[in-house]
DNA sequence: ATTTTAATTTTGATTAATCAAAGTCTATAA
DNA sequence: TTATAGACTTTGATTAATCAAAATTAAAAT
């Protein structure tokens, strides 16, 4: 899935081939084809960006993808770890209507298992925090408030680790020559983590 | 959805044809190639049964369609007239394991809201009421075993007379000429059904 | 036993998705 | 400034699904 654009900024082509597992060639093809249907703008050699029918319809998504994670896990108990794929399957043959009875049934819920905001309805999102644990004073306790790595082997390290939204956490040592900070999580042992996968536990304040 | 033939008797490729909205064409060369994957056995002219593993599937469908259909009616609340489409969306994309965690979630239920038994995990199925409103006698008492007709329309009109598992049903009257039957439900008030209809309500002693 | 009809299959054309490979552009390095 | 590498687009071919229409077959009617 490719996440929408925070700022607007054309995706490259490069990115799209990659991440539909097509040639580039495809994509090329393929994002003509939504421009004339006024999904996007393409520009070419510059990359593309949603019209507003294509952010509405994005936004749609993301919220059919995260209700029904969230689904997954609250009712049917599977793990975080294996939901991603499933609901990637599901969002695309769910109506609007069951899946707004699904939203009724799970009592509005607001975030997704991994901590990320579900848009409302008419698709409201609540921004989601920029600071990561690279962006945290050391010696601070911060809460974790989204773990944004969904592959399903970081998701388990993760929970391993207590690394779960609402847990709190506490930057010991940035280690910059060796690429790792040190943390605690709650009340376990310390273990660190490399600057790649720290950027993807999002915390605040 | 063509149902799974009982007596392993072809099905025409007309009626394939017809309930896949294609041309006969289409269907003749769809059915080649599943064919070819050994899903069904073809016969030029005479039509189409299920192999081994086609009734294999096929009985997996039926579990996939039918459980939906129970969560859709009793977990998410939706009435059992307006489920039959979305489960047949939702059937093609849940996958074995969100399937089973919801057989769970809904305690292993044996029949779905239109009566119809749900296969077993590895495809039994229980053997469903052979005998229709017309095959019983006048003055009898029957129980109402499950809905044959999918269409919505039907089981709104079905709703409202009662006309639903569980209820008793009396049948008042034959009436041949006029190709009606005169019945009961519980205590309301007597209604007609047409012949068509009637063999529809599948009942029990 | 023929003829007719209706169902089914075959044919040939159309459309869409996709890929490999060749061509083009642009930003960076020399 | 020019050359080059890497990103991107275009081209042309391939494959698969589908349809309309023509051809075939089997069954029913005469």
């Amino acid at each position: 899935m490719i996440s929408i654009n925070k700022n607007c900024v054309e995706v490259p082509m490069g990115m799209i081939a990659e991440s539909l597992g097509v040639t580039p060639g495809t994509a090329t093809s393929m994002v003509k084809n939504l421009q004339k249907e006024k999904w996007l703008n393409y520009k070419a050699r510059k990359g593309v960006t949603l019209t507003a029918s294509g952010k509405k319809i994005g936004m749609r998504m993301i919220r059919r993808h995260r209700l029904i994670e969230t689904f997954l896990v609250e009712t049917l108990g599977l793990d975080w770890s294996e939901i991603h794929e499933e609901a990637e399957e599901l969002e695309h043959s769910i109506s609007d209507k069951v899946l707004e009875k699904l939203d009724v049934f799970l009592g509005n819920p607001q975030f997704d298992p991994h901590g990320h905001p579900i848009p409302s309805r008419n698709g409201v999102i609540r921004r989601l925090s920029q600071k990561s644990l690279l962006d945290c004073k050391v010696g601070k306790k911060m809460k974790i408030e989204s773990i944004l790595d969904q592959r399903s082997e970081f998701l388990n390290f993760a929970k391993n680790k207590s690394l779960m939204p609402g847990n709190i956490i506490k930057i010991l040592k940035y280690q910059k020559i060796a690429d790792t900070v040190e943390v605690q999580v709650e009340k376990n042992t310390k273990f660190s983590l490399g600057f790649n996968s720290a950027d993807k536990i999002m915390v605040s304040g």
